[in-house]
DNA sequence: GCCAACGTTGGC
DNA sequence: GCCAACGTTGGC
């Protein structure tokens, strides 16, 4: 079982969108160590939400229900897109500002490389991080 | 709106 | 294959 983060622009596609339309596809990367990221998601793998520019902030848990296919948005063979679906929105969204001041998520690319929208995360840092948002 | 950090592109 | 220039991203 994999465990993710993924960043999106609410004003482009929020949480409360995914909360509504109940699955989405997870589609637009076009850096390559993102989409590497995307290739190597699985069904049932868990990926946090976090807001970017608004909010900076992780606001829900997902889980991936389609493994990484031909992006439907390009005509380039190189990207990806994966389908999500919302499981359970976070009690307290667990800040930018949070993240950092948690020593045990200072590896984080979140933290170290800004603007990686796709990045795996450790089984403890997806821990830590949803033991903060349900406190 | 600004600026720093990073990835990508393209000339040599 | 190197490296400078450029564009994009994202925090502040």
């Amino acid at each position: 079982m994999g465990y993710w983060l993924v960043k999106s622009e609410p004003y482009k596609y929020s949480w409360e969108q995914l909360l509504k339309d109940g699955r989405t596809y997870w589609d637009g990367v076009r850096n390559y160590e993102a989409r590497n990221n995307l290739q190597a998601m699985k069904s049932g793998d868990a990926v946090l939400f976090y807001h970017s520019n608004e909010g900076l902030a992780v606001v829900g848990i997902a889980r991936v229900v389609a493994k990484a296919y031909p992006d439907p948005t390009t005509d380039d063979p190189r990207w990806v897109a994966v389908d999500i679906e919302p499981v359970e929105t976070l009690a307290k969204p667990v800040s930018l500002s949070d993240l950092k001041k948690e020593p045990r998520l200072q590896n984080l690319a979140l933290i170290k490389q800004g603007q990686l929208s796709v990045m795996p995360l450790t089984k403890e840092e997806f821990a830590v991080i949803v033991a903060q948002g349900r406190a």
